[in-house]
RNA sequence: GGGGUCGUAGUUCAGUUGGUUAGAACGCCUGCCUGUCACGCAGGAGGUCGCGAGUUCGAGUCUCGUCGGCCCCGCCA
């Protein structure tokens, strides 16, 4: 087809070009038919620019002008079309101030249709109305949005930022396998059957963790990559089972040197993407610090409301349900929610369901007034138990005290969401408000399983523990806390990474606590155990979400929307339908049976 | 695996106590209209009430099952 390449695109033209003759390229995005005159609102990437068609103008060529508004009536939205014509001014009375292109408009001598389109299954603007279902299955067309063309366009920058940076700091970009072995630690594999091993399977990495130690003992000393993973676990608005990371590795550095190697690169992202000057160091909090004062591993710093431990307060309670939930080592936690003791009944019921939900046998709320509190609870306590727990809280007249009681781990989880609904409900989070960046530190290296009865690696099984507790690796390996590291924005896990074990001896202590024998261990990490035997470097890293990260930047809801072709809540593509059947051949030649 | 919620026109929704021909807005189609920009005006088409059973004289509405979307818990080294 011959057809008039563009000139300019559709967000471009200004005032400046008035009295140009330029060619426009783009999609249908609105008619306004008045008659003898169209207007069309041409959209491309860039922007939007006006069209107009005249039965009669002088200001142009008068038979092509006429022509073209005769074929200009069988414009409808979503025709792909090549507009030539003149720019002009605007009259003052329609000068439009939401159109960057809205001083001027075209007056079109030439109307080609490229081609047309059928009337698209829901409204292709930012504010549609059709449910993302729906989206999902016509993507293409959900990528028309400008508003999700922004999030692409800002992912694709940070790409680019990412790694200019790394690259500029020294660092190799290295690619590593995505047909790998399956380590059944952790997350399930994605698994791939061999069509030449009858029987046997590659995984999709869940992320190139060995891969990138094994280039430690190479040599490449400062190792990042932009790389898919691929975990088959169910699926969250922040989770996908494709997900892409930024993973980053170095030799010969301790943890100081891979929080700087971080901070810079946030630094670099606060700057370009929201254009805040990022303040370093970033703020650390331990552990156990964040578990006890927010009830979280990556709490959100950008308001206080934090817990307070009140096992003191009621260790002596009256109200039996409290002291007897301190006398079993459980966990007594409060917090204050200023100026709310005026939430009603039915507030303070919907609060409790929340709990509820969450495994809290119930939710234990007082309203401060001056002298006492107001609650059905405080017909059980001492007048004295009553003033320390205000006392404790520094809560005023007028707060409202929600606490909760149970086992000391989910107690304090439970008491974290609490603390992140009740934010949510008082609305402190604003727009404005400032973005808080936080490391998280010394998590356990191990956590107990209750159902197996035996310790898990929390990050890892190649996570150092911190070196002044390895003895207690025999010994209490419950106490043990690791070389690991979280990066928090927002209330997210953006990163988390560790120092690793580089010393095969220390490793394998670490699969001994992890009662994982030398065969288990030789069968699953032999490789990697095998390198480390022929001069480790110590070394660490750290792994981005790269789609949780653009999410955040972006300010959007959901890391569906940095995607361009994401999966549903249970792993689907309602575009391409995938998963799907296979032929019986195919099942045949990987050996495969369907029962 | 578990919990919550939703499913009615192309889209977003309303639909009373189970009762006549299932409505609205936007979109779509036709006509009119020279400065619209959520254009306006007039007319029109458009429905497997997710699917399957059941109760009933009668089901969009009640019951059971099932499928799908979203959110959460478990899970995510």
């Amino acid at each position: 087809m011959n057809f008039n390449i563009r000139t300019h695109n559709c967000g471009e033209l200004r005032e400046k070009n008035i009295g140009e003759s330029v060619v426009l390229n783009g999609w249908v995005d609105r008619r306004r038919d008045l008659g003898s005159l169209i207007f069309i609102w041409i959209r491309d990437r860039y922007g939007i620019t006006q069209v107009v068609f005249s039965q009669g103008d002088a200001s142009a060529e008068p038979d092509l002008n006429k022509e073209s508004y005769e074929f200009a009536k069988k414009l409808r939205n979503e025709f792909v079309i090549s507009v030539e014509g003149k720019v002009r001014k605007r009259p003052d009375d329609a000068i439009n101030a939401e159109l960057l292109t809205g001083k001027i408009d075209v007056l079109a001598n030439k109307l080609i249709i490229l081609n047309e389109a059928e009337t698209p299954p829901f409204a292709v603007k930012d504010d549609t109305d059709a449910f993302e279902d729906l989206r999902l299955k016509y993507r293409y067309l959900d990528l028309r949005r400008p508003a999700l063309q922004k999030v692409l366009l800002l992912r694709h920058r940070m790409y680019q930022l990412v790694r200019k940076y790394f690259d500029e700091n020294g660092f190799a970009e290295i690619e590593t396998p995505v047909l790998m072995k399956s380590t059944p630690e952790g997350a399930r594999d994605y698994l791939v059957p061999s069509r030449i091993h009858k029987g046997k399977f590659y995984a999709l990495p869940q992320s190139p963790q060995q891969y990138k130690q094994l280039l430690m003992v190479s040599g490449f000393d400062r190792y990042f990559q932009i790389v898919k993973c691929f975990r088959d676990e169910d699926l969250r608005a922040d989770r996908q089972p494709e997900f892409t990371q930024i993973d980053v590795e170095m030799s010969f550095v301790n943890r100081e040197q891979v929080f700087n190697v971080v901070e810079g690169l946030m630094k670099l992202l606060f700057k370009q993407v929201w254009g805040i000057e990022l303040s370093l160091p970033i703020q650390q909090l331990t552990y156990d610090e964040a578990m006890t004062n927010y009830g979280s591993d990556k709490p959100d710093l950008r308001f206080g409301m934090e817990l307070h431990n009140l096992n003191d307060v009621f260790s002596n309670s009256g109200f039996k349900v409290l002291s007897d939930v301190v006398n079993s080592k459980g966990k007594v936690s409060g917090l204050v929610a200023k100026q709310c003791a005026s939430f009603s009944r039915s507030q303070l019921d919907g609060l409790t369901n929340f709990v509820k939900n969450l495994g809290a046998k119930g939710l234990v709320w007082f309203k401060v007034i001056e002298d006492g509190v107001d609650s059905p609870t405080a017909k059980f306590l001492k007048e004295d138990e009553i003033k320390n727990l205000k006392a404790n809280l520094n809560a005023e007249p007028n707060d409202l005290i929600l606490v909760l009681a149970g086992e000391k781990n989910s107690t304090l989880n439970q008491m974290g969401s609490l603390r992140l609904e009740m934010a949510k409900r008082l609305e402190i989070i604003k727009p404005e408000t400032p973005p808080s960046l936080l490391w998280v530190t010394d998590f356990p290296l191990f956590e107990w399983d209750e159902e197996t009865k035996r310790f898990y690696a929390m990050h890892h099984p190649f996570t150092s523990p911190k070196i002044e507790e390895v003895d207690l690796l025999e010994k209490d390996p419950g106490k043990v806390k690791a070389q690991a590291y979280d990066l928090v924005l927002n209330g997210n896990e953006i990163a988390g990474g560790s120092i690793r074990i580089h010393n095969s001896n220390l490793q394998s202590r670490m699969f001994k606590a992890l009662s994982i024998s030398d065969e288990e261990a030789q069968q699953k990490f032999g490789f990697l155990m095998n390198a480390f035997k022929y001069g480790a470097p110590p070394h660490g890293g750290i792994a981005f979400g790269f789609d949780r990260m653009v999410m955040l930047f972006a300010g959007v809801e959901s890391i569906r929307d940095t995607i361009a072709f994401p999966k549903t809540a249970s792993a689907v593509s309602l575009m391409d339908e995938c998963p799907s059947e296979v032929s019986e051949e195919q099942l045949r030649e990987l050996h495969i049976k369907i029962i």
